[in-house]
RNA sequence: GCUGAGAUGGCGGAGUGGACAAUCGCAACAGUCUGUAAAACUGUCGCCCGACAGGGCUACCUAGGUUCGAAUCCUAGUCUCAGCA
């Protein structure tokens, strides 16, 4: 026993949905579940108590932020990333993979308005470079230096340092970036082992490789069976939620969960609008970060349900309608947001910019979503799961 | 009452003969957001027509005037502020 594993305890006999539980040294999670973003370790205006309240089982921190700042000398002097951030439950790490996609491209207030440096990434086999958006400065990251970096964090689930790809992107560059990403595996689950085997019962910290492929059917199957031939603890599907369409999203799920072994966990990297949590749960996924429901909670979007004055899943409380607006966000909510204010009192606090409007829509809107899974966990316990996604969807 | 300064779009505040429907900031209105460069960013912001290009109308306290042309110059008036009585 690794101090990690992974157990289904229930299967959907209607669709791949299952319920399972994560076992790590911190602590277990109960899948499927949502794990809400904390980037530069915090869920930015949430405690640890408050996400403990929530439901929060398990907390995705960034290695690539946490390593510019507050870097990683100092997390190492507390000894890792849960007695830094005073969170005990277990936490999983992105690689900074993420960040080859995401500072790849000028996407607003680029650092330098020269052409050569408007990127902030540069690609190699051995590894990729990356310009701080912070000051400028370069830093290197390789497969081993992602490891290294994530087992000084001290998270129960490290993510393989992989490429995530732009949207739209070619089929060729899509292979190429697969293959690296194949490759950069390798040495991932290299440097792991070398890593668990350098200190002396050094408590085990899971690793899963990524799949990639963009939206090429033989790329993703080709890397689903690739990702699973090799040794690791968990499977993430990464490259997703990178500007493709929902549909497309969906098809990427159905060509590569069907490959995944049923004994291994399966995360899937950055979805989890409202909508989406029906699909991906459906296919089988366990756990799923997002940052959309704190983001957008901090821009004043809050879940509500379908038809409660929006025609989505989310109202903007900004808006003059809610002025005087005496109801809660959400009458049906328990949260402590609706269950003390008002959506005119929200609203006030964001016109202001008030802080507690940033918390209170943050708290509404994990609440909501954590609700959600736990509602979904139960319908697939009692069989009636693609019952209630019909009645969200259809909703809608 | 006298002397001086000033009145510009919802607010603050540029502009001081043509490049001005008028810089800029704020506010307002809307949009975007999925492994967080995000308490961010983008757009609109006198009225009317237009998808866009563009066109028309009304505007820089009020009323006259000078000029080919005025938010900008001149005259008178009204109001505001400061100092003195």
């Amino acid at each position: 026993m690794r101090g990690f594993h992974f157990t289904e305890t229930h299967h959907d006999p209607h669709s791949a949905a299952r319920l399972g539980r994560i076992t790590t040294p911190h602590g277990t999670i109960d899948t499927p579940a949502f794990v809400p973003v904390g980037t530069q370790a915090t869920v930015k205006s949430l405690t640890p108590d408050d996400l403990h309240t929530l439901g929060v089982e398990l907390f995705f921190v960034n290695t690539y932020h946490t390593y510019l700042r507050p870097n990683l000398d100092v997390i190492k002097t507390f000894g890792g990333l849960h007695a830094f951030m005073g969170w005990h439950g277990p936490i999983i790490t992105d690689s900074g993979g993420f960040q080859v996609f995401s500072l790849a491209r000028p996407k607003y207030k680029p650092l330098d308005r020269d052409e050569e440096n408007a990127t902030l990434v540069n690609i190699s086999e051995d590894g990729v470079t990356f310009r701080s958006h912070w000051d400028g400065s370069e830093h290197y990251f390789t497969p081993e230096t992602s490891m290294q970096y994530q087992w000084t964090l001290g998270s129960d689930i490290h993510i393989a340092f992989d490429e995530c790809t732009t949207y739209p992107t070619t089929p060729e560059y899509a292979r190429k970036a697969m293959d690296r990403t194949h490759r950069w595996l390798v040495r991932s689950i290299a440097e792991h082992a070398r890593q668990a085997a350098s200190i002396p019962n050094r408590p085990y910290q899971a690793l899963y490789g990524a799949i990639q492929g963009s939206i090429y059917e033989a790329l993703r199957k080709e890397s689903a069976h690739y990702i699973c031939s090799l040794d690791t603890d968990g499977i993430a599907i990464g490259g997703v939620s990178v500007g493709e369409s929902k549909e497309e999203m969906r098809q990427v799920l159905d060509w590569v969960m069907p490959v995944l072994p049923a004994q291994k966990p399966r995360h899937l990297l950055g979805v989890g609008e409202i909508d989406d949590i029906f699909v991906l749960i459906e296919h089988g996924v366990d756990t799923f970060d997002c940052v959309q429901p704190t983001r957008i909670a901090r821009m004043g979007r809050v879940y509500v349900l379908p038809g409660e004055g929006s025609q989505g899943f989310d109202i903007d409380i900004t808006h003059v309608q809610y002025k005087q607006d005496t109801k809660p966000i959400d009458p049906q909510c328990s949260c402590y947001t609706c269950t003390h204010f008002s959506r005119a009192y929200l609203h006030h606090l964001f016109r202001v910019r008030e802080l507690l409007g940033y918390r209170l829509a943050s708290l509404h809107n994990l609440y909501y979503i954590n609700s959600l899974v736990r509602a979904i966990r139960r319908s697939i316990a009692d069989g009636s799961f693609l019952e209630l996604k019909k009645q969200w969807l259809y909703n809608k």
